[in-house]
DNA sequence: CATGAATGAGAATTCATTCAT
DNA sequence: AATGAATGAATTCTCATTCAT
């Protein structure tokens, strides 16, 4: 009973979390992370204001919480991609794809997943913040390739900056013009651009 | 009399203009975004809190005018390398460097720069955004560069992208970390991987 | 039948109530009166928080009823000694340690005890404060022992609050200060310097 | 010029505060400790809320300033009394005189100045509160006696507990009750309890 | 019947902007 | 013409009380 009644209860909380982060991301989707305010979460969400607080223990709490769920599933997928048996480049091409998939949907994840910068405080400072943990798979993703002479002889903690922020400025883009570029086109063309350079020839 | 009248007071608001600048200025490197009261400033420059009215309409005026500001002698540079006659590779360097240099100094700036999304609403969308700016400005050189067969041929709006997306990266990451790395080499690694791409040989 | 449901409910009722005034004790005590929320108290007593409300119709009728309770055994000490058989001056005596004994105890029940100031419209205005039951108390026995020649003639309602005050800040200060001082001692103390005063001889 | 600007502000200032002194006073005595909210205060006030926080950083000190307000002129005569050049006995006397002319008038600061409790964390930990400073002056008057051979030999330290918990006890009654008793009277009759005591003769 | 979820009413505090001097 | 004082409108967060299950 008592273990009925709990599963029960985070069911509840689950739902209503999932609830106020769908409000969360409809509000910063319509006015933006400094228009985000608990009143406006709370309209969005269709629930009092104070019952924010019984899910989320501040303001803060609550964004860590949407950050978190808007970026594990692609968290998730790059890991996947990382521990798979293919060789180094097709893992960069996998995990491009992935990043192209799964930002392109919200504007909002996206600026919470890369811009950090205005999310300041938002994290603990302990854990890696997700630009960083992207920038580490890629550099691993690139070492990997340079022993398997898959690429050549690279920075590649530079590089992986690089290649990061070109993806980073290619979904910037696409969703300030509110277009939608086939995944796949974009994926061969930075992979194309990262293997070959501008090199005539 | 009139004219030399309304010469003087150009003359005046230029100056209080530039003197409220390098107090937003301060005051940004200070306390950040967020910090960025209309008191702070007025404290910061010197002047009475409603004179900051009389030379803006209000904050977000003000913001414009830091922003153009701060950009202004990138911008000229870049402009100036850009009408040089030299090949596009060297522009492209050239712009590169000056980047660099320019954007490595003050984070404060390079945020207005590159974040335009912490500055939502900041710019009257009709103007070109200094990131679209940029992004011209490297289109053009490579499109010169395409015509000129200096680079291979490449769809230069994305590439553009690619390019502008790494360099500001790279900008970023120095700045989160506190760093400064040597400019010429910066600008060497990167050109050097632009040209090179990751291809093994 | 309907009887015997009734006495049940009123045991449940007393035995509810007497839980809920030890959470409030425990709460008050960990969290002082600031910290009394109705959450707090009805997590310390294990019931849930809707069914404080069955037992008192509100916070207020809650902690009125606390009052009351703490205040009991002093007061019926106190009315034991009132009653018994011996000089005034013995009963004075037999009066203080009382207070000394039980006040000394809980620095909580204390501070409802004498600072009524704090929980100002506690009190239903027309009931007795214990502080004035405890006034009446030593007045009457004064009034006693300037009848039966123990003590000289003197206004006893004043000379009642001289004393009370005065029992009342060596609690307090004890508290503030987290010391226990042996009753023993302080009841003689105090009973010396009524007795005497601070004439030399 | 500066200077005078600077004076003509700080009297403002100071003129500001005392009006905001006086709409404290008149809302706790109105609405108790615990009603006292700064919109209440403003609106008492006859500003609007946000100028209370020119002329105090917060609501504490706003009270830390009210309270050394309140209490300024008690501690000031007190003073005066102890270094003037009078036997103990008037030395005490005079203070006990001084408390109840000062300390009958209001209420409000009444409680202020004893109750520190409900207002603890009201005053920087470090300065004395207004208890200990009078407790302090009561002890050295005390002393003063002994050594003279004005009073007895007494635990100076336990009678200024005795002496200032009766006259704080005196004061609330009077003020709870709404009374005021002739000040002169009062002391005398206080006075002479102390010298003489319970005893006959 | 017991209860936890929900919330309205309010609390302190902040700040861009206006205006009287 | 310059300015500091004043403030309305928000913002985050809290808690006694109610009500549907």
């Amino acid at each position: 009973m008592t273990k009925l009644e709990q599963r029960r209860k985070e069911m509840v909380t689950s739902v209503m979390r999932e609830g106020i982060y769908e409000a969360v991301v409809e509000v910063l989707t319509e006015h933006g992370l400094d228009g985000l305010t608990m009143d406006r979460v709370a309209a969005q969400a269709g629930v009092g204001k104070a019952s924010l607080y019984k899910y989320f223990a501040n303001k803060q709490e609550m964004l860590r919480f949407v950050h978190a769920k808007a970026i594990e599933p692609v968290t998730a997928a790059v890991q996947t991609h990382l521990k798979s048996d293919i060789p180094a480049d097709q893992k960069l091409r996998a995990i491009l794809r992935t990043w192209f998939e799964h930002l392109g949907e919200h504007q909002v994840l996206f600026n919470l997943f890369c811009n950090d910068f205005g999310v300041e405080g938002l994290l603990k400072s302990e854990e890696l913040t997700e630009q960083e943990r992207a920038l580490q798979d890629i550099s691993n993703v690139l070492e990997e390739g340079v022993r398997s002479s898959v690429f050549r002889k690279v920075d590649t903690a530079r590089t992986s900056l690089l290649i990061f922020g070109a993806v980073r400025q290619l979904v910037e883009q696409q969703l300030a013009n509110d277009e939608t570029w086939p995944t796949d086109e974009l994926t061969e063309h930075v992979m194309d651009f990262f293997s070959r350079g501008l090199q005539v020839r």
